[in-house]
RNA sequence: CCAGAGGUGGCGGAGUGGCCAAUCGCAAUAGACUGUAAAUCUAUCGGGGCAACCCUACGGGGGUUCGAAUCCCUCCCUCUGGACCA
């Protein structure tokens, strides 16, 4: 594969993409690249953290990037995620794995690794603080919205400022080159291509993934690009909001049902959303039924097709909805089947299924 | 450490001895209306029972009282200001 073909992959993981020149560079130097991807282990874990993660993985380690699953166990708790019970954060995270492992990712050239084993090593601590000291605390602060806090003192405790300066040090202990997180996570980034340098390290190569929307009405009145991507995104804390990996046909009928769909229009219309970045990524064409009064069934091998009849009104919502409900069902079957079959991932849901998400 | 304010249902926020399972708003759920959703209207909205009623609840624990979310004691936590800082 050349370089370019290569550029031409990740542009597709990319929606924003920091440093292209650089990974150019990167990629033609020859050298083994890194790039990686951090979770919080909390409650469920959803379409966008399985099956859109599963894809994006599979475009960069077939670009040929190593690909690191970092499960940030003690963010979590810093982020009081499960009441900041490091115990449940950490069956949570093996279930996240579990998932992975049954999500469509090819595994080859993905390694899972675990804050907690990191914790250990004095080494990374002291970056923690070298990168703490690199910079006043307002500008770590203002990192808050990966975590997804708001970037004032009031909600903020000093545990959150200590993740920040950890998922800084994360980047060059994991000797990630690349960053690969979502776009809420841009501003972390940013502080660490800053600060790399001056710690003798690197500038890590952002590129950032599209955040799904949640399932609802749009009803932010931010108008900052990003901003307004983070408050609409798919989000746990907002239960029907998200569809979670281990979703049943009933929980994804119910939430497709309910899902915000005004006909004709197609800027952020989740159902058709899910459409571009899931089911034209796994399926090359979309066959829709539907009865012969409304036109009979249909069929799209392309996105642009399907959202150029949505936008005219040729497809109904409702018609979408269905189809769309099916074909989800179809990809979450493997790792349906797997939390059913597998005795030790069964174990795990059920777990993690009895705890009590906190925010 | 001191002083002031405060901790109420998923969230916001009333209530300051009985009429409080707790006004109201948001969210949620159901129904009506649209070939989806939204908007709008209606109902429900701690758990159990058809019901009278019972249980569990207003940060934790203890107490006063016939009776407490409401009063007292104590502990924990948050906010604001201040003190301390060899």
């Amino acid at each position: 594969m050349t370089t370019d073909e290569k550029i031409e992959l990740i542009r597709e993981v990319g929606e924003e993409i920091i440093g292209e020149d650089q990974l150019k560079e990167l990629l033609e130097s020859g050298e083994e690249l890194i790039a990686y991807d951090g979770f919080e282990p909390s409650g469920q874990i959803h379409i966008a953290q399985g099956i859109l993660r599963a894809i994006n993985v599979n475009k960069m380690t077939k670009a040929g990037i190593k690909f690191r699953m970092w499960v940030a166990d003690w963010h979590a708790m810093a982020n009081n995620k499960m009441g900041g019970d490091l115990d449940k954060i950490q069956t949570v995270g093996k279930y996240f794995i579990e998932v992975w492992r049954a999500s469509g990712m090819d595994l080859s050239r993905v390694e899972f690794l675990w804050a907690s084993d990191m914790a250990k090593n004095s080494d990374y601590w002291k970056l923690v603080v070298q990168v703490g000291k690199a910079n006043a605390l307002k500008r770590f602060v203002r990192t808050a919205e990966m975590m997804g806090r708001e970037e004032s003192l009031e909600n903020l405790t000093g545990a959150h400022i200590i993740y920040s300066c950890m998922q800084v040090a994360d980047i060059f202990m994991l000797g990630a080159k690349i960053t690969q997180l979502g776009l809420d996570q841009r501003k972390v980034n940013m502080l660490a291509r800053e600060v790399g340098p001056q710690l003798g390290y690197w500038k890590p190569v952002v590129v950032s993934h599209h955040m799904l929307l949640g399932l609802g009405k749009p009803t932010t009145e931010t108008q900052d690009k990003t901003k307004r991507t983070i408050e609409l995104k798919m989000s746990k804390s907002h239960p029907d909001s998200a569809i979670f990996m281990t979703d049943s046909l009933e929980d994804i009928k119910r939430k497709i049902g309910k899902a915000w769909a005004p006909e004709g229009v197609v800027t952020e219309n989740p159902v058709l959303e899910y459409c571009k970045y899931l089911l034209f990524e796994a399926y090359d064409t979309i066959q829709i039924e539907r009865p012969d009064k409304f036109g009979g069934s249909v069929s799209y091998s392309t996105y642009e097709d399907l959202e150029r009849d949505y936008a005219s009104k040729a497809l109904h919502p409702m018609d979408l909805k269905n189809t769309v409900t099916v074909l989800l069902d179809q990809l979450l079957q493997p790792v349906r089947k797997h939390f059913e079959e597998d005795d030790e991932a069964k174990k795990l849901l059920e777990k993690v299924k009895s705890y009590q998400v906190t925010r």
